[in-house]
DNA sequence: TGGAGTTGTTTTGCATCGCTAATTAGCCTA
DNA sequence: TAGGCTAATTAGCGATGCAAAACAACTCCA
Protein backbone atom coordinates (compact mmCIF):
# COMPACT_ATOMS: atom_id res chain seq x y z
CA UNK A 1 0.00 0.00 0.00
CA UNK A 2 1.56 3.31 -1.13
CA UNK A 3 -0.62 5.54 0.39
CA UNK A 4 -3.22 4.84 2.66
CA UNK A 5 -5.12 7.48 3.77
CA UNK A 6 -5.76 8.70 0.06
CA UNK A 7 -7.23 5.30 -0.65
CA UNK A 8 -8.98 5.22 2.20
CA UNK A 9 -10.47 8.69 2.00
CA UNK A 10 -11.19 8.13 -2.21
CA UNK A 11 -13.31 4.59 -0.82
CA UNK A 12 -15.48 6.29 1.82
CA UNK A 13 -15.97 9.54 -0.43
CA UNK A 14 -16.68 7.76 -3.89
CA UNK A 15 -19.49 5.93 -3.20
CA UNK A 16 -21.26 9.91 -1.14
CA UNK A 17 -20.71 11.87 -4.40
CA UNK A 18 -21.69 8.87 -6.54
CA UNK A 19 -24.97 8.78 -4.77
CA UNK A 20 -25.43 12.22 -4.50
CA UNK A 21 -25.19 13.31 -8.24
CA UNK A 22 -27.70 10.54 -8.89
CA UNK A 23 -30.09 12.04 -6.70
CA UNK A 24 -29.47 15.33 -8.13
CA UNK A 25 -29.86 14.12 -11.78
CA UNK A 26 -33.33 12.38 -10.29
CA UNK A 27 -34.24 15.50 -9.31
CA UNK A 28 -33.46 17.51 -12.55
CA UNK A 29 -36.87 17.47 -13.99
CA UNK A 30 -37.74 15.75 -17.39
CA UNK A 31 -37.14 19.08 -19.94
CA UNK A 32 -33.52 17.89 -20.55
CA UNK A 33 -31.70 14.57 -20.30
CA UNK A 34 -27.93 14.39 -18.52
CA UNK A 35 -26.75 14.24 -21.70
CA UNK A 36 -28.17 17.10 -23.14
CA UNK A 37 -27.71 19.71 -19.77
CA UNK A 38 -24.16 19.24 -19.85
CA UNK A 39 -24.06 19.79 -23.50
CA UNK A 40 -26.00 22.79 -23.88
CA UNK A 41 -23.92 23.73 -20.53
CA UNK A 42 -20.81 23.36 -22.36
CA UNK A 43 -21.98 25.42 -25.13
CA UNK A 44 -23.38 28.24 -22.84
CA UNK A 45 -19.94 28.67 -20.86
CA UNK A 46 -17.18 27.67 -23.51
CA UNK A 47 -18.84 30.46 -25.96
CA UNK A 48 -19.30 29.17 -30.08
CA UNK A 49 -17.52 25.18 -30.19
CA UNK A 50 -17.40 23.12 -33.16
CA UNK A 51 -19.23 19.55 -33.24
CA UNK A 52 -15.74 18.20 -32.05
CA UNK A 53 -14.56 20.82 -29.42
CA UNK A 54 -17.77 20.09 -27.82
CA UNK A 55 -17.39 16.06 -28.34
CA UNK A 56 -13.84 16.22 -26.84
CA UNK A 57 -14.97 18.34 -24.00
CA UNK A 58 -18.02 16.21 -23.13
CA UNK A 59 -15.51 13.42 -23.54
CA UNK A 60 -18.59 11.92 -25.82
CA UNK A 61 -17.59 10.40 -29.65
CA UNK A 62 -18.36 13.27 -32.34
CA UNK A 63 -21.51 10.95 -33.50
CA UNK A 64 -22.81 11.45 -30.31
CA UNK A 65 -21.89 15.18 -30.28
CA UNK A 66 -23.90 15.46 -33.97
CA UNK A 67 -27.31 13.59 -32.27
CA UNK A 68 -27.30 15.25 -29.12
CA UNK A 69 -26.87 18.64 -31.22
CA UNK A 70 -30.04 17.96 -33.78
CA UNK A 71 -31.78 17.08 -30.81
CA UNK A 72 -30.91 20.85 -28.94
CA UNK A 73 -31.56 22.81 -32.58
CA UNK A 74 -34.43 21.09 -33.08
CA UNK A 75 -35.30 22.70 -29.92
CA UNK A 76 -34.10 25.94 -31.16
CA UNK A 77 -32.05 26.03 -28.12
CA UNK A 78 -28.46 25.94 -29.70
CA UNK A 79 -28.02 27.76 -33.27
CA UNK A 80 -24.94 27.32 -36.18
CA UNK A 81 -23.02 29.33 -37.94
CA UNK A 82 -20.30 28.47 -40.27
CA UNK A 83 -16.61 28.11 -39.75
CA UNK A 84 -14.95 30.60 -41.35
CA UNK A 85 -11.94 28.36 -40.76
CA UNK A 86 -12.87 25.10 -42.01
CA UNK A 87 -16.48 24.89 -44.00
CA UNK A 88 -16.58 21.30 -43.21
CA UNK A 89 -17.65 22.88 -39.97
CA UNK A 90 -20.46 24.92 -37.96
CA UNK A 91 -19.87 26.97 -34.58
CA UNK A 92 -22.60 25.98 -32.43
CA UNK A 93 -24.13 28.48 -29.51
CA UNK A 94 -26.49 28.62 -27.13
CA UNK A 95 -29.60 30.75 -27.94
CA UNK A 96 -31.35 33.00 -25.40
CA UNK A 97 -34.50 30.36 -24.87
CA UNK A 98 -31.18 27.85 -24.04
CA UNK A 99 -29.79 30.03 -21.73
CA UNK A 100 -32.82 30.70 -20.40
CA UNK A 101 -33.25 26.89 -20.00
CA UNK A 102 -30.15 25.93 -18.80
CA UNK A 103 -30.88 28.60 -16.31
CA UNK A 104 -34.49 26.81 -14.89
CA UNK A 105 -32.81 23.44 -14.81
CA UNK A 106 -29.75 24.89 -12.64
CA UNK A 107 -31.84 26.73 -10.07
CA UNK A 108 -34.01 23.23 -9.84
CA UNK A 109 -31.58 21.35 -9.02
CA UNK A 110 -29.01 23.70 -6.19
CA UNK A 111 -32.87 23.86 -4.72
CA UNK A 112 -33.01 20.32 -4.34
CA UNK A 113 -29.17 19.94 -3.03
CA UNK A 114 -30.17 23.41 -1.01
CA UNK A 115 -33.20 21.89 0.52
CA UNK A 116 -30.70 19.19 2.01
CA UNK A 117 -28.17 21.30 3.20
CA UNK A 118 -30.93 23.71 5.20
CA UNK A 119 -30.69 20.90 7.97
CA UNK A 120 -27.47 21.48 8.12
CA UNK A 121 -25.16 23.23 11.16
CA UNK A 122 -23.24 26.07 10.61
CA UNK A 123 -20.15 24.20 10.84
CA UNK A 124 -20.98 21.92 8.65
CA UNK A 125 -21.64 24.25 6.28
CA UNK A 126 -18.43 25.57 6.43
CA UNK A 127 -16.68 21.80 6.08
CA UNK A 128 -18.51 21.66 2.50
CA UNK A 129 -17.64 24.59 1.43
CA UNK A 130 -13.68 24.18 2.49
CA UNK A 131 -14.71 20.96 0.07
CA UNK A 132 -16.04 22.58 -2.53
CA UNK A 133 -13.42 24.12 -3.09
CA UNK A 134 -10.59 21.37 -2.66
CA UNK A 135 -12.60 19.83 -4.96
CA UNK A 136 -12.67 22.52 -7.39
CA UNK A 137 -8.44 22.57 -7.68
CA UNK A 138 -8.89 18.55 -7.88
CA UNK A 139 -10.98 19.31 -11.07
CA UNK A 140 -9.20 21.78 -13.19
CA UNK A 141 -5.89 19.83 -12.24
CA UNK B 1 -34.51 34.96 -0.15
CA UNK B 2 -34.71 32.58 2.66
CA UNK B 3 -30.94 31.29 3.59
CA UNK B 4 -28.68 32.33 1.22
CA UNK B 5 -25.52 30.49 2.78
CA UNK B 6 -27.15 27.37 1.57
CA UNK B 7 -28.41 28.22 -1.72
CA UNK B 8 -24.78 29.79 -2.49
CA UNK B 9 -23.59 27.06 -1.13
CA UNK B 10 -25.74 24.60 -3.39
CA UNK B 11 -24.67 27.01 -6.41
CA UNK B 12 -21.20 26.32 -5.90
CA UNK B 13 -21.25 22.45 -4.88
CA UNK B 14 -23.71 21.30 -7.02
CA UNK B 15 -21.77 21.44 -10.32
CA UNK B 16 -18.43 20.35 -8.77
CA UNK B 17 -20.29 16.79 -7.25
CA UNK B 18 -21.97 16.49 -10.46
CA UNK B 19 -18.36 16.83 -12.68
CA UNK B 20 -16.63 14.66 -10.38
CA UNK B 21 -19.13 12.13 -10.69
CA UNK B 22 -19.43 11.71 -14.10
CA UNK B 23 -15.71 11.31 -14.25
CA UNK B 24 -15.40 8.30 -11.89
CA UNK B 25 -18.10 7.03 -14.32
CA UNK B 26 -16.09 7.55 -17.22
CA UNK B 27 -13.47 5.73 -15.54
CA UNK B 28 -15.27 2.76 -14.56
CA UNK B 29 -13.76 1.08 -17.43
CA UNK B 30 -16.54 -1.15 -19.60
CA UNK B 31 -17.69 -4.12 -17.35
CA UNK B 32 -20.43 -2.76 -16.43
CA UNK B 33 -22.87 0.09 -16.94
CA UNK B 34 -23.35 2.61 -14.31
CA UNK B 35 -27.20 0.93 -14.41
CA UNK B 36 -25.54 -2.43 -13.44
CA UNK B 37 -23.39 -1.31 -11.21
CA UNK B 38 -25.98 0.32 -8.77
CA UNK B 39 -28.53 -2.41 -9.24
CA UNK B 40 -25.97 -5.14 -8.26
CA UNK B 41 -24.13 -3.16 -5.22
CA UNK B 42 -27.83 -2.47 -4.43
CA UNK B 43 -28.52 -6.34 -4.26
CA UNK B 44 -25.08 -7.40 -3.26
CA UNK B 45 -25.82 -4.27 0.14
CA UNK B 46 -29.31 -5.17 0.74
CA UNK B 47 -29.75 -8.89 0.93
CA UNK B 48 -31.87 -10.60 -0.98
CA UNK B 49 -34.32 -8.45 -3.02
CA UNK B 50 -38.08 -8.53 -4.73
CA UNK B 51 -37.71 -6.97 -8.76
CA UNK B 52 -40.09 -4.48 -6.77
CA UNK B 53 -37.95 -3.76 -4.09
CA UNK B 54 -35.07 -3.20 -6.39
CA UNK B 55 -36.83 -0.91 -8.53
CA UNK B 56 -37.82 1.52 -5.59
CA UNK B 57 -34.24 1.30 -4.17
CA UNK B 58 -32.54 2.56 -7.24
CA UNK B 59 -35.69 4.70 -7.99
CA UNK B 60 -35.89 3.14 -11.61
CA UNK B 61 -39.23 1.53 -13.24
CA UNK B 62 -40.66 -1.84 -12.78
CA UNK B 63 -40.06 -2.68 -16.25
CA UNK B 64 -36.43 -1.56 -16.25
CA UNK B 65 -35.87 -3.24 -12.96
CA UNK B 66 -36.85 -7.02 -15.11
CA UNK B 67 -34.43 -5.85 -17.71
CA UNK B 68 -31.41 -4.88 -15.96
CA UNK B 69 -32.21 -8.14 -13.75
CA UNK B 70 -32.37 -10.40 -17.10
CA UNK B 71 -28.87 -8.96 -18.49
CA UNK B 72 -27.31 -9.82 -14.60
CA UNK B 73 -29.00 -13.09 -14.45
CA UNK B 74 -27.68 -14.08 -17.81
CA UNK B 75 -24.03 -13.53 -16.98
CA UNK B 76 -24.29 -15.04 -13.83
CA UNK B 77 -23.96 -12.14 -11.36
CA UNK B 78 -27.24 -12.56 -9.63
CA UNK B 79 -29.39 -15.62 -8.97
CA UNK B 80 -33.05 -16.05 -8.07
CA UNK B 81 -34.90 -17.89 -5.70
CA UNK B 82 -38.79 -17.81 -5.07
CA UNK B 83 -40.39 -15.52 -2.71
CA UNK B 84 -42.09 -18.12 -0.05
CA UNK B 85 -44.57 -15.15 0.87
CA UNK B 86 -45.60 -14.39 -3.12
CA UNK B 87 -45.08 -16.85 -5.64
CA UNK B 88 -45.56 -14.04 -8.10
CA UNK B 89 -42.45 -12.61 -7.37
CA UNK B 90 -38.83 -13.92 -6.56
CA UNK B 91 -35.85 -12.99 -4.69
CA UNK B 92 -32.95 -11.90 -5.82
CA UNK B 93 -29.08 -12.23 -4.56
CA UNK B 94 -25.62 -11.33 -5.91
CA UNK B 95 -23.12 -14.46 -6.73
CA UNK B 96 -19.76 -15.37 -5.77
CA UNK B 97 -18.97 -14.18 -9.45
CA UNK B 98 -21.11 -10.60 -8.84
CA UNK B 99 -19.69 -9.99 -5.58
CA UNK B 100 -15.92 -10.67 -6.77
CA UNK B 101 -16.66 -8.34 -10.44
CA UNK B 102 -18.45 -5.34 -8.20
CA UNK B 103 -15.26 -5.94 -5.82
CA UNK B 104 -13.41 -5.55 -8.71
CA UNK B 105 -15.11 -2.32 -10.07
CA UNK B 106 -14.98 -0.64 -7.48
CA UNK B 107 -11.31 -0.92 -6.63
CA UNK B 108 -11.06 0.44 -10.10
CA UNK B 109 -13.07 3.41 -9.66
CA UNK B 110 -11.64 4.22 -6.08
CA UNK B 111 -8.32 4.07 -7.46
CA UNK B 112 -9.13 7.08 -10.16
CA UNK B 113 -10.22 9.34 -7.24
CA UNK B 114 -6.95 7.90 -4.94
CA UNK B 115 -5.11 9.31 -7.91
CA UNK B 116 -6.60 12.75 -7.94
CA UNK B 117 -6.41 13.05 -4.00
CA UNK B 118 -2.45 12.35 -3.88
CA UNK B 119 -1.79 15.44 -4.97
CA UNK B 120 -3.23 17.63 -2.16
CA UNK B 121 -1.96 18.31 1.37
CA UNK B 122 -2.83 16.85 4.90
CA UNK B 123 -5.34 19.69 5.50
CA UNK B 124 -6.88 19.64 2.00
CA UNK B 125 -7.62 15.72 3.29
CA UNK B 126 -8.80 16.50 6.07
CA UNK B 127 -11.74 18.78 4.75
CA UNK B 128 -12.76 16.13 2.63
CA UNK B 129 -13.03 13.89 5.35
CA UNK B 130 -15.03 15.78 7.13
CA UNK B 131 -16.94 16.83 4.39
CA UNK B 132 -17.59 12.98 3.39
CA UNK B 133 -18.77 12.26 6.79
CA UNK B 134 -21.35 15.70 6.44
CA UNK B 135 -22.20 14.08 3.04
CA UNK B 136 -23.03 10.09 4.36
CA UNK B 137 -25.60 12.43 6.66
CA UNK B 138 -27.13 14.32 4.29
CA UNK B 139 -27.76 10.94 2.20
CA UNK B 140 -28.81 9.10 4.87
CA UNK B 141 -31.92 11.70 6.07
C1' DT C 1 -66.87 -19.68 -1.55
C1' DG C 2 -66.80 -16.54 -5.36
C1' DG C 3 -65.81 -12.52 -7.62
C1' DA C 4 -63.79 -7.78 -7.70
C1' DG C 5 -60.07 -5.08 -7.06
C1' DT C 6 -55.13 -4.76 -6.11
C1' DT C 7 -50.39 -5.77 -6.70
C1' DG C 8 -45.99 -7.96 -8.87
C1' DT C 9 -43.83 -9.06 -12.97
C1' DT C 10 -43.20 -9.05 -17.54
C1' DT C 11 -43.89 -7.68 -22.52
C1' DT C 12 -44.21 -4.16 -25.88
C1' DG C 13 -43.25 0.12 -28.01
C1' DC C 14 -40.90 4.53 -28.16
C1' DA C 15 -37.12 7.96 -27.51
C1' DT C 16 -32.32 8.79 -26.04
C1' DC C 17 -27.43 7.63 -25.45
C1' DG C 18 -23.07 5.57 -26.17
C1' DC C 19 -20.27 3.07 -29.20
C1' DT C 20 -18.02 1.51 -33.91
C1' DA C 21 -17.81 1.31 -38.88
C1' DA C 22 -18.48 3.41 -43.04
C1' DT C 23 -19.56 7.55 -45.97
C1' DT C 24 -19.13 12.24 -47.62
C1' DA C 25 -17.04 16.66 -47.87
C1' DG C 26 -13.38 19.78 -47.33
C1' DC C 27 -8.47 20.65 -46.05
C1' DC C 28 -3.56 20.35 -46.80
C1' DT C 29 0.90 18.83 -48.15
C1' DA C 30 4.13 16.59 -51.30
C1' DT D 1 -2.98 18.10 -58.74
C1' DA D 2 -3.12 13.61 -56.28
C1' DG D 3 -3.04 11.53 -52.18
C1' DG D 4 -3.67 11.36 -47.31
C1' DC D 5 -5.89 13.43 -43.36
C1' DT D 6 -9.60 15.50 -40.70
C1' DA D 7 -14.62 16.99 -39.73
C1' DA D 8 -19.19 15.75 -39.79
C1' DT D 9 -22.57 12.74 -40.65
C1' DT D 10 -25.26 8.28 -41.39
C1' DA D 11 -26.32 3.58 -40.17
C1' DG D 12 -26.63 0.03 -36.96
C1' DC D 13 -26.19 -2.24 -32.29
C1' DG D 14 -26.97 -2.76 -27.33
C1' DA D 15 -28.44 -0.54 -23.10
C1' DT D 16 -31.48 2.70 -20.48
C1' DG D 17 -35.50 5.18 -19.30
C1' DC D 18 -40.37 5.73 -19.64
C1' DA D 19 -45.57 4.48 -20.08
C1' DA D 20 -49.21 1.32 -21.29
C1' DA D 21 -50.99 -3.03 -21.22
C1' DA D 22 -51.15 -8.10 -20.38
C1' DC D 23 -50.98 -11.77 -17.20
C1' DA D 24 -50.63 -14.10 -12.79
C1' DA D 25 -51.26 -14.26 -7.97
C1' DC D 26 -52.89 -12.26 -3.83
C1' DT D 27 -56.57 -10.17 -0.77
C1' DC D 28 -60.72 -8.80 0.84
C1' DC D 29 -65.54 -8.50 1.15
C1' DA D 30 -70.22 -10.05 0.32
Amino acid sequence: MQNNSTTDLAHRLRPVIARLARRMRQEAGGDLTPTQTAALATISCHGPLTPSELAARERIQRPTATRVLALLEERALIERTADPADRRSSLVSATAAGEALLEAVRERKDLYLARQLETLSDEDLAALDRAAEVLERVLAA
